[in-house]
DNA sequence: GAGCACTGC
């Protein structure tokens, strides 16, 4: 609080106060006479210049340093600059904001500055919050405006993301993950440390974001002194308007490169192929500079790799005075870190003085669309397609499909191609089927996936009427029944739909609502530490790896951790190994184990464990030489999934209890027998119906657990209903003898 | 006997 302190006076001293200043010679040089006095929310753009080029720092009271005079030349020539009087005035008259700027506008790293001289946060202890989409952007932005207003990172100017928080008492301008913002509101619905919010990057439309902007649209109605900023980077921008009852838009243009567009005169039947041939033809026939060509998944992008590399050997061979090198790299999100830095390598040269060039093309998914940034790209191959995630609420199943992009998405692909000079894209379909067949957008998250976790944080966040919630974009009715049915069978939600006490803490850890069941349940089972690892290890991506050429050792080693009738108990095996072995990353390595998985996995841990801490939950564990130890895991696993749950029907199939879809084990799965019933972690929808992460269950555990989703009466009928049902007769009968003695 | 678009708390 300090630091605070010293802000105002160094505030009130540039505005107000003349006395004490001329009688102290160390601030003689700050020259405060001839800066103006600003009263927050009334800056003018020249006024705050003014303060940004003052011997010193209005918020650290330090000189501004020499390399801050640099970076102010270069921001003073980014386009948002040349608006910076129109968003005071906009912003200053107006609650809510709409800002549109395409890439290199600059609105990211100066919007906020210009907001901050303006609210001043400072003067009443507040702070002004920008939000992205994932926390690399958010740490690298503040890292850069804490360079351009020469502060410390973190002090002044920090970001907070998942495990790392930045920010310190003097913080008034933070970066945060969208994520870390709506955690926020959970505990502070009004948020009211912040006097302004900035939503970047809306146009992704992630569930985080469109969660916030419901939930801050109601805010503002509540707190008239917030600010509310909506940045987005496409021409969607009459959408947000009307939502936010018909907000004023700014539009920034951006600074990037013409790209010209070519399309396919027929459809290919093979886009696959026919990228490939279009990488050869660029290759072969256009000037110096680097491809990107778009596909949809690992496995399409390897065996791209591998034919264009066959295909440019044979064109070396028969030419080699007229073709270059083509380096090849592919890229994808679970592509290991090293792997993924080759597409920052220089293209290679040409293999003789005066020869033909050599190119770098990457072969990549959609993370190339958002979430990386490759310069030196100069052609585009936009086959038109990724995969995407879609939920089917009667199935309860959610999946990838390949799907055709959108008009927005088509575009930002084509800009990645002139963001370093003029370039091209080509588009492997036809300019009518651009025009006709692409929707605008592509569907925003929230109408494409399971809403369980959503429901309990906006229950969490004190909306009470989710059916009128005023979402951008509703969910389908029946998306939104399935999350509620699902809180309520695991006791989050009353019959009411109000938030039990259960409910409360489930909604504080960062899980599916099935798994923070299954944890908060564990101490009853006395296996919380066991749970608390099963519950990491789920949370993190899968840590076996499995390389196509050393499959066999690959699997021998995960052998090594099995447990016969449970996958759940392979994790806890595997990750108390990783422990035992120092967490080495030799060891893992060794044992085909992802180290920087565990390590993560690890990390979630210790942050759950600290929640587990904070909300009393005991950490307890069974005996490891108790012959109920592994059963007390199960059963605690199947107080959170006793919806997920399968029966061995006599034809060797499993039936999912209820709903009756046909379902196999995964061939991931090392259950060495197939047992009657079984409970699973995810359901995977591919070429057949899969259940994945499986564990032997009891049916008793089942029917005591949940005698609600159990009741026989509304069960349809099948082997498993027969079978539980005469389990149900057996217990009662039990029950009766024992009344009876 | 098969995959795992991408994020995030």
């Amino acid at each position: 609080m300090g630091k605070r302190k010293s802000d105002e006076d160094n505030d009130s001293r540039a505005s107000k106060s003349k006395s004490a200043d001329e009688s102290n010679p160390y601030l003689a040089h700050l020259n405060v006479q001839k800066l103006p006095k600003m009263t927050p929310r009334k800056t003018t753009a020249e006024d705050a210049e003014k303060y940004e080029a003052a011997p010193t720092n209005l918020f650290n009271g330090r000189p501004f340093s020499q390399k801050y005079r640099d970076i102010m030349v270069k921001r003073r020539l980014l386009p948002v600059h040349k608006q910076r009087s129109e968003f005071l005035e906009l912003v200053q008259n107006n609650q809510i904001l709409i800002l549109v700027g395409e890439t290199g506008s600059g609105k990211t790293t100066q919007i906020p500055q210009f907001l901050l001289y303006d609210d001043m946060p400072q003067r009443s202890g507040m702070q002004i919050a920008c939000t992205q989409p994932r926390r690399v952007a958010a740490m690298s932005v503040a890292k850069r405006v804490a360079d351009e207003l020469d502060v410390v990172l973190g002090e002044e100017v920090g970001y907070s993301i998942r495990f790392e928080d930045c920010t310190s008492s003097r913080t008034v301008l933070k970066y945060c993950t969208d994520g870390m913002l709506l955690r926020e509101a959970m505990n502070d619905p009004l948020l009211s440390r912040y006097s302004g919010i900035i939503l970047d990057e809306a146009h992704e439309r992630t569930l985080q974001t469109d969660i916030l902007m419901g939930l801050l649209k109601e805010v503002c109605r509540k707190r008239s002194d917030l600010r509310l900023i909506v940045m987005s980077a496409t021409l969607d921008a009459g959408k947000f308007q009307s939502y936010f009852d018909d907000a004023p838009l700014l539009v920034v243009p951006g600074r990037t490169f013409p790209v010209d567009i070519f399309y396919t005169p027929e459809p290919e039947r093979d886009y696959l192929e026919a990228a490939i041939r279009t990488v050869l033809q660029i290759h072969t026939c256009e000037d110096p500079g680097d491809i990107l060509v778009f596909l949809t998944g690992e496995e399409e992008i390897e065996d791209a790799c591998r034919k264009i590399s066959g295909e440019i050997n044979h064109l070396i061979s028969a030419q080699p005075d007229h073709v270059g090198d083509l380096k090849v790299v592919p890229l994808y999100s679970t592509l290991p870190p090293q792997m993924q830095q080759k597409i920052f390598e220089d293209a290679p040269p040409p293999r003789k003085k005066g020869g033909p060039p050599g190119r770098k093309v990457v072969v990549s998914t959609n993370i190339a669309e958002t979430s990386l940034t490759i310069d030196g790209i100069v052609y585009v191959i936009d086959p038109g397609f990724s995969k995407q995630k879609v939920y089917n609420p009667r199935i309860r199943v959610e999946s990838l499909l390949v799907s055709p992009i959108s008009k927005a998405s088509a575009q930002q692909r084509a800009g990645r191609a002139g963001r370093t000079r003029p370039g091209k894209c080509f588009r492997l379909y036809t300019e009518k089927a651009f025009k006709n067949d692409l929707q605008e957008q592509t569907y925003p998250e929230i109408l494409r996936c399971n809403l369980g976790s959503v429901v309990l944080q906006l229950k969490k966040l004190g909306i009470d009427d989710l059916v009128h919630f005023d979402f951008m974009d509703a969910p389908a009715p029946e998306t939104l029944m399935r999350a509620l049915e699902l809180l309520n069978f695991l006791g989050a939600l009353n019959d009411d739909i109000e938030l039990t006490d259960i409910g409360v803490i489930m909604a504080e850890f960062p899980l599916d609502p099935q798994l923070a069941k299954a944890l908060i349940s564990s101490p009853s089972h006395t296996c919380s530490n066991e749970i608390l690892t099963i519950v990491a290890m789920l949370s993190v991506p899968n840590a076996f790896i499995r390389p196509n050429d050393q499959r066999k050792q690959a699997d021998e080693a995960k052998a090594q951790f099995n447990h016969p009738d449970s996958d759940h108990l392979t994790l806890l095996n595997a990750y108390h190994e990783y422990k035992e072995h120092g967490s080495d990353a030799q060891w893992c390595f060794a044992n085909y184990l992802n180290a920087r998985t565990l390590k993560s996995a690890d990390n979630v841990r210790e942050q759950l464990k600290r929640l587990m801490e904070r909300h009393n939950i005991p950490l307890v564990s069974t005996d490891f030489n108790d012959k109920q130890y592994w059963n007390n895991i199960r059963h605690a696993l199947a107080s959170g999934f006793f919806m997920q749950v399968a029966h061995l029907e006599r034809n060797g199939h499993y039936l999912t209890a209820k709903d009756n879809q046909v379902v196999q084990l995964h061939p991931s799965c090392n259950l060495e027998t197939k047992p009657e019933w079984v409970l699973y972690n995810e359901f995977v929808l591919t070429q057949k119906n899969y259940i994945r992460t499986v564990s032997e269950v009891k049916p008793d555990w089942l029917l005591e657990i949940s005698p609600d989703y159990y009741d026989m009466k509304r069960f349809p009928d099948c082997e498993g209903k027969r079978a539980l049902e005469r389990i149900a007769a057996k217990i009662a009968s039990k029950k009766k003898d024992k009344k009876g003695k």
